[in-house]
DNA sequence: ATGAAAGCGCTAACAT
DNA sequence: ATGTTAGCGCTTTCAT
């Protein structure tokens, strides 16, 4: 077999050509006659030759390689779609010939990105989990380098993402469990410095307005995304004097842990009270999967990882020209978590 | 701000140096004077001047990149410890300031590791899930690529390697298992073709063997690590006609499966029927959340991940000589999984 | 159709 | 203590 692989310098003595041609032969340029084209293809496939990724994205200022920058706990937590996104990212640079390049950090994001940007380490970089106001975007922006948003921020700056589509799928939840009689719903949200617990706060509160409503300012809990929060809260607002009928979940991690709490107050989920939730169709979560199961708005993350990715290259690669702007869609799924509001007692 | 982060070139124009005097400076070498050293520091700093990654690498011989090589399901499907692996890796190469590039790869995982070695991507490589005769391990020393595996190989060939001690591992549990009375022991193990897997189930007879005896031919099963398949299997041998009086499982995946099983057969785990595990720490899936809790041998595979990395990294920098062996140690765990055998009915 | 030469931005051996 | 020079391996004008 090829021992050392050869470099194009060797490559060229061999076949008595120039660098140069040999080069565009190799990646065939036009005005390179196909019987030297060939010449040149099967010596170099005799010498196992590969282009040396340093010297060629040096010399043409594209490493074919995009960055992903994440704090490293969302590794390290169990409850966590990032995973899901990761996978979809890594399906499409798979598809597209791309490496990724992981940037994982502890504390100072902007020093990463920076560091990221000037070294020329990636041509372009995907951040995730944008808050209401973030400088991420202004600083990326600041530093010419190519980047998507996994999610919307609320800044003024020009910049491309992929969303799910919170609006319309909490205004659909909402209506749902409206349509079903219920008035008396506490819809458990994320942390409220992130976008799209705003987005779905709003959206929440725009059901009921549709119908001449207006929900109680205790109806939207602000909480984190896990079954601890998730049971926690709903043992919490379960407590209160006027028990609540329903109950609207940002994740499946949450509803999980509702489910537990109405298990422990012997309530039957999907008869005395209902449940939906936002499900990412993160792996091993599926709502299809709760007893009973869990009628949500389905949608999936790792398709939003893999627009996220090629989107990202697109721009890279000049193929497309301003911000992109993606809103991925959701499905409601009815299943066994709804009933119809039982009248007050 | 700095708005085009500076060259090295126009860095020394400004500073009226040679450009290897600014290098110098910047990585503080022997024979620059402290009063230039700071001079150029400062002024790098407010040029926010960061050495161009792909030059350093091309002109180093080093991108200071270590490369992970996996199949792409391995991040879609639900149960896998190798997320956690990935952490690991994360939070080593965090600490010493390497970067992580991901290559998944559908197909051919030696012509991924080809292009990977000649295109000189990455100064080394990690790859799991090594077979009891790998052909990648060969294929790395032909490329003169380093490399560390996860896990280990039955090979002749060289290789660094970080391994759970399954040997003395399962070799505990059975033995535990005999101490309690336990004869009619099956164990759930998973599928051939990986080396630990035939490690495990020697393990398993060596604890047998220890005690003059010998477990019968179909007490080990071969099968994938997943909930579904240690349902299955449970399933299949609680209807033999002599009932197993525990269980050894593999991994938490297949444990949870024979507690559902165990459950639907009204037996009452650690009461009717044992059960241990091997617990490789995957997050969100940890034996003492079961219910009972599950007595297992506890291992953490994130530490292994920290240690592939760290030691891929020691052996690109020359800092250790040959091949690394690693043995990750266990603690065996007693919970509540655990009863004395019944005497046969 | 092919070759020569410059240059990508850095490091390091070799001066001085 | 600092400067000069020669690469690292490739792509790409610019010649011919």
């Amino acid at each position: 077999m090829h021992k050392n692989a050869a470099d194009l310098k060797t490559l060229a003595l061999q076949l008595g050509l120039s660098q140069s041609t040999v080069s565009r032969a190799l990646r065939a340029h036009p005005g390179i006659p196909e019987t030297t084209r060939l010449r040149v293809v099967s010596a170099a496939e005799a010498a196992g030759y590969r282009p040396n990724a340093r010297a060629r994205s040096l010399a043409l200022g594209r490493a074919e390689t995009i960055g992903l920058s994440f704090p490293l706990e969302r590794l390290q937590l169990p409850e966590t779609n990032f995973v899901d996104v990761l996978a979809g990212i890594s399906t499409a640079i798979t598809s597209r010939n791309y490496n990724l390049l992981l940037s994982p950090f502890q504390g100072d994001e902007a020093a990463v990105l920076r560091r990221l940007a000037s070294s020329k380490a990636v041509d372009g970089i995907i951040i995730t989990r944008p808050l209401v106001d973030d400088p991420r975007i202004a600083l990326l922006n600041e530093l010419r380098l190519p980047f998507v948003v996994h999610g919307r921020s609320e800044v003024e700056e020009p910049y491309s993402f992929v969303d799910t589509d919170n609006d319309n799928a909490f205004e659909r939840l909402t209506t749902l469990l409206l349509d079903y009689g219920h008035r008396h719903i506490v819809a458990i949200n994320g942390l409220a410095q992130f976008r799209y617990v705003a987005a779905r706060a709003a959206s929440f509160r725009r059901a009921f307005a549709a119908r001449g409503l207006t929900p109680p300012p205790d109806a939207i809990e602000f909480v984190s995304m896990t079954e601890a929060t998730g049971y926690e809260t709903a043992m919490r607002r379960l407590s209160d004097t006027k028990r609540p009928t329903a109950f609207l979940c940002g994740s499946v991690f949450q509803a999980r842990g509702v489910y537990r709490a109405l298990g422990e107050h012997g309530l039957k989920v999907g008869i005395d009270v209902s449940v939906v939730c936002h499900d990412d169709g993160v792996r091993g979560f599926s709502a299809a999967d709760f007893v009973p199961s869990l009628t949500a708005t389905a949608t999936s993350i790792r398709s939003a990882g893999e627009e996220l990715a090629l989107i990202l290259i697109d721009l890279i690669e000049g193929k497309v020209p301003g911000p992109i702007r993606k809103i991925m869609p959701f499905e409601l799924v009815l299943r066994d978590s709804v009933a119809l509001a039982r009248p007050e007692p």
